[in-house]
DNA sequence: TTCTCTTTTGAGAATAGTTACTAATACGGA
DNA sequence: TCCGTATTAGTAACTATTCTCAAAAGAGAA
């Protein structure tokens, strides 16, 4: 755990937005001005494998990682594109009823809401 | 309807694959040999405007694209990526109840399964 | 058909996001 | 402390997609 890793998992968990990988740089340049891009994506790839951060690969054309890891939904504002998180039990229910009629082995599902954010619809 | 156009589409309505746009620029390229894969990838954004297929933007790091317009899920396997069509109720209960507890105009939402397919199943 | 105007094309350059490479540095255990 | 491995910064390379632009193809009116 270096001292890069440790400030880019801080960040991100200090964070609900949801960030890409360029705005957990902008962060963590802050506190260490001399990191590079490259560490940054390197290190929220590791992470993501040890499981103490998500990688989220929704719609649009950036990766987005999230410092919570518990099963949960988004929804993406189809205008500015920010992402937020939905309360919402898991799919299992979804996931078992196709478990029955699918050929495929079932891990999992991804479910994403499209919306338009408070914020746009006020500015509509 | 240029004649790229229309052979872009038929291929597209041929195959049940959900292909990536350069398998079909491959496709297209039988029928035109001097087709361009900028003319493939600019057909199927409009085609996909005028709803007349569906552009796919779900996990992993190429768009796919689907000559089945109908509301439907697809499921992805982890190990080959390749996608199949998941017959299933569109997920209008779950948007309706999200309608209820979100500050977000919820619009529609985008539901994909992550599995192993049965030919990676087989050869495990 | 022919003329004119608009749209689309092919070819290649440009871009965005991400990943790979490499020499130098940092870390951790004996 | 020393030594071997892992990680870093910086940069180059890569992949998927979009943009640019001169030439070609359509489409509609005469």
């Amino acid at each position: 755990m270096t001292q890069q890793r440790r400030v880019i998992l801080e960040e991100l968990q200090k964070l609900d937005s949801h960030p890409t990988a360029d705005e957990v740089y902008e962060r963590a340049r802050r506190r260490l001005p001399r990191i590079s891009l490259g560490t940054v994506y390197r290190n929220l790839e590791i992470l993501s494998e040890c499981g103490l951060i998500q990688k989220l690969e929704l719609g649009g054309t950036q990766k987005r990682f999230d410092g919570r890891v518990e099963n949960h939904c988004h929804v993406r504002c189809i205008r500015c594109g920010c992402i937020s998180d939905v309360p919402m039990a898991p799919l299992t229910t979804i996931e078992n009823r196709l478990r029955g009629t699918s050929d495929y082995e079932i891990i999992g599902s991804r479910l994403e809401f499209i919306g338009v954010c408070p914020q746009c619809k006020k500015e509509h």
